[in-house]
DNA sequence: CTATCGGTGTGACTTGGGTCACGTGCAAAA
DNA sequence: TTTTGCACGTGACCCAAGTCACACCGATAG
């Protein structure tokens, strides 16, 4: 990848870092549905998406998961990040949602353009905010929020980062990744049809406006 | 306060940092109960704990609210440090749940020790990978466990803590805490105690062996 | 001494949502 | 065409937990 290609992905990074990127930065190809990183797993690069959609999730020892957020271009892993500086594992799942491209970048590298690019500290610093932000939003989900609010939030986000009114994923994997039931979801996108938010077509659920869900 | 003290409390510091940190930060003393931080207030300055017990939580708009971690000290909150280097408003509360004092660091030298001393990025780094784990330990709780595990998980941070075997909170505070209700809590706490976990001795609540809560 | 107030204990009831047991529809394989 | 396999729909049922109502207890104020 040249540093023209990276500068449109990573508009805020300077010149010089993007070419060091373009120089040590180990490119991966991914594909749909591809497991990018597992819970446990040592990290020793830090990963930023140039193309594609990752999605990040908690997985618990008996495979319950739970989905935190999605990572798109120009974004980074933020665990992988302070990971990758401190010589940690990893606490999250990480999967290809679409193909994707990825930049792993060793450790060493992370660490030394902290102190050396402005522009890489403050890109690590707002990847961590990013994320750490939205982790409190899904926070107040659980804690505050009944199934069927968060179900509309998920939707929403799905609707944001893959650009799209028509979800594909199947009632079964929506369940899972808010950990409930297949049923449950079933149930709730009724409620949604019936109140006109969505649209239900069989395979797959037409988006047509979730603010009409609230009530 | 001087540079030595500055050093029992945050040793991973170096010492040219200490006397900086001296020079320019801050010092606050906070008294148990007062709150340090709201959400939505504008952050210019991060907020380092040099004696005493913070809490962070959440809260919503309803007043519903969530705990989340403690920070004791030489921890550094680490919203506070994020959004100090990009000039954003706090997404949680913080509270002094013993007297304290805290160190506020202006956003300005937060920026500048970022490059100029490896330490300071260095603690900063794990700051958010600590608060980052916690933090997804805290989802894990929520969304995969029940009540009961909850607030066992509950105590045991506390005690860890607060390092004493006594808690004094009242069951209506860990329940809005918990984001329950006082009377769950205290059906509980009673069988916690029949469990052999803990003995209630009224107005406060012993703790035994946390351990065995488990089943 | 009594009133008040904050905290706790407990039974009765309600409800969100998880589980079970089926049944349907569709698409790819045989 | 038939079989096999998914994914979805739905009613019946159950349980964790939230809510309500009320009683009790100890401390402090008057």
């Amino acid at each position: 990848m040249t540093e023209k290609e990276l500068g449109l992905h990573f508009p805020t990074l300077e010149k010089e870092l993007l070419s060091e990127i373009a120089k040590y930065a180990d490119i991966k190809t991914v594909r749909e549905g591809e497991t990018i990183m597992r819970t446990g797993q040592n990290i020793r690069a830090a990963i930023l998406v140039a193309e594609g959609l990752i999605k990040i999730y908690r997985e618990d020892d008996e495979g319950d998961e739970y989905f935190m957020y999605y990572l798109d271009k120009g974004k980074a892993c933020a665990i992988s990040l302070v990971c990758a500086l401190g010589l940690g594992t990893s606490g999250v799942m990480a999967k290809a949602v679409t193909d994707a491209t990825i930049l792993a970048i060793p450790a060493h590298y992370v660490d030394e353009w902290m102190g050396k690019y402005k522009s890489w500290a403050q890109f690590a610093v707002t990847s961590y905010r990013e994320r750490f932000e939205e982790l409190m939003q899904v926070i107040d989900h659980i804690a505050f929020r009944n199934m069927d609010e968060r179900l509309v939030y998920y939707l929403k986000r799905y609707q944001e980062k893959l650009n799209t009114n028509t979800i594909s994923t199947s009632f079964t994997e929506i369940a899972q990744e808010l950990n409930s039931s297949r049923e449950v979801i079933s149930r709730l996108m009724k409620k949604l049809s019936e109140k006109g938010a969505v649209e239900l077509m069989g395979s797959h659920v037409k988006i047509i406006d979730l603010d009409k869900a609230i009530s």
